[in-house]
DNA sequence: CGGCTGTACTG
DNA sequence: CAGTACA
DNA sequence: GCCG
């Protein structure tokens, strides 16, 4: 049982939840969650200063002006975070229950724990009762009941007993490697695997060449991006590219980092070309603009798209050709055809349609770094994102 | 009850 | 074309 | 699991 050890327990509010944290999942998507651990050793720091990620955003409802007020905020001592903070531990545990049953193979309902720990977050107040819960979009009568449990009992027995599901620990690990989801970690697990060891090790487990990438450089990968070297990356491509190409790209930077958050998972950049008129094509930039990145060092490897398998990996195994492969492979063809669709995918439901802009944009994912050259703490291998669209569309696409 | 983001890649 | 993964 |  997890003790509320506080020094101070005299504080304001003592029915709140004790911790915030979640034993046990010890997920870094989140990277932040204040500890891993109960809650009661490490008092002073961990508990008082959150996580310097999560409630960036949150919120992010309105105010642009917090993008980067971590700094400035005072780290006044401890106990009245608790707003931000109860509501983050409620949202984790949120999340903890969606990540429990994707594992599960239970999207739709991993979903709504999803939606539900995202209207906690955009909510203002603290959700204290039954009724405060249920009122809000998402959140619907069992979702009610384990926010009054955790409020009440500081934790979700539910989640606990899927916390030390040893197997689902080993599918959320191997889930971690990019491009291993819930169904492959399963598939992985049953022939076996128990460790991102055994997935470097043996020989007779087979996955894609994006996962055996990140796999090699996992270590890196899963660490968080500072938003400096976002920036000094956005920098060193758009030079790059505007060399390469034309003086007339631009490119901003999207994702977490857009909405504010201190660090980000991944680097995610979306480039434009200011001389592209309406009606031009821009997906089809998006090769040339790989290329140049990879010829700067700037990416390493290529996960998907059209280039996918260059960098490292080609020469360390560019046997495979493209042989008899009549087409179906690597389907875009760099050449003729351009994607027939665009139009046929004309689904777009709901989406906006641009007149005049045919296809309007593409991405590729990769891996990269800033060079070598400089500094060694920015020499960890990034998650890139890459993406092309029309000048006309921009602010629909970041 | 049925739907629940959209897109790309694999096979 | 269905299944999978990802943003 | 939530919503309409």
């Amino acid at each position: 049982l997890k003790r509320l050890p506080k020094p101070s327990p005299a504080a304001p509010q003592p029915e709140l939840p004790p911790n915030p944290s979640q034993p046990g999942s010890e997920e870094e998507d989140v990277g932040e969650r204040s500890n891993g651990l109960g809650p009661g050793q490490t008092r002073s720091r961990e508990t008082i200063t959150f996580s310097p990620d999560n409630r960036a955003e949150e919120f992010s409802g309105g105010d642009e002006s917090d993008i980067c007020e971590e700094s400035m905020r005072p780290k006044r001592s401890p106990r009245e975070l608790t707003v931000q903070e109860h509501k983050e531990g409620l949202a984790q545990m949120f999340l903890g229950l969606e990540k429990a049953y994707q594992g599960k193979r239970d999207i739709w309902r991993g979903k709504t724990f999803s939606t539900a720990a995202a209207a906690i977050r955009k909510c203002s107040f603290k959700l204290q009762t039954y009724q405060q819960a249920i009122d809000l979009q998402g959140i619907g009568h069992k979702s009610a009941l384990k926010v009054v449990e955790y409020n009440k009992t500081g934790t979700l027995r539910r989640l606990e007993v899927f916390n030390n599901d040893p197997k689902l620990k080993v599918l959320h690990l191997l889930g971690s490697v990019h491009d291993i989801g819930p169904a492959k970690a399963e598939k992985l697990y049953l022939q076996g695997v128990r460790s991102l060891e055994d997935l470097k090790t043996r020989d007779d487990i087979v996955i894609s060449e994006a996962s055996k990438i990140c796999l090699s450089l996992h270590e890196d990968l899963s660490k968080r991006i500072p938003r400096a070297e976002c920036e000094e990356y956005l920098r060193l491509a758009v030079k790059a590219v505007r060399k390469a190409l034309s003086v007339s790209m631009e490119a901003e930077l999207c994702g977490s980092y857009q909405r504010g958050k201190v660090t980000t998972g991944d680097i995610d950049l979306l480039f434009y070309d200011t001389g592209l008129g309406p009606g031009q094509r821009a997906d089809l930039l998006l090769t040339p603009i790989v290329k140049a990145l990879l010829n700067t060092g700037l990416v390493t490897h290529v996960l998907s798209g059209e280039l996918a398998g260059t960098g490292y990996i080609k020469r360390e195994k560019s046997k495979e050709e493209k042989p008899s492969s009549s087409g179906s492979r690597r389907s875009s063809s760099p050449t003729g055809k351009l994607k027939p669709n665009a139009s046929k995918s004309s689904r777009f439901g709901n989406q906006p349609i641009y007149k005049g802009v045919e296809s309007t944009s593409a991405c590729c994912m990769t891996v990269g770094r800033l060079s070598n050259r400089g500094r060694e703490r920015f020499g960890l291998y990034r998650r890139v994102d890459l993406r092309v669209c029309h000048p006309s569309i921009v602010h629909f696409q970041r």
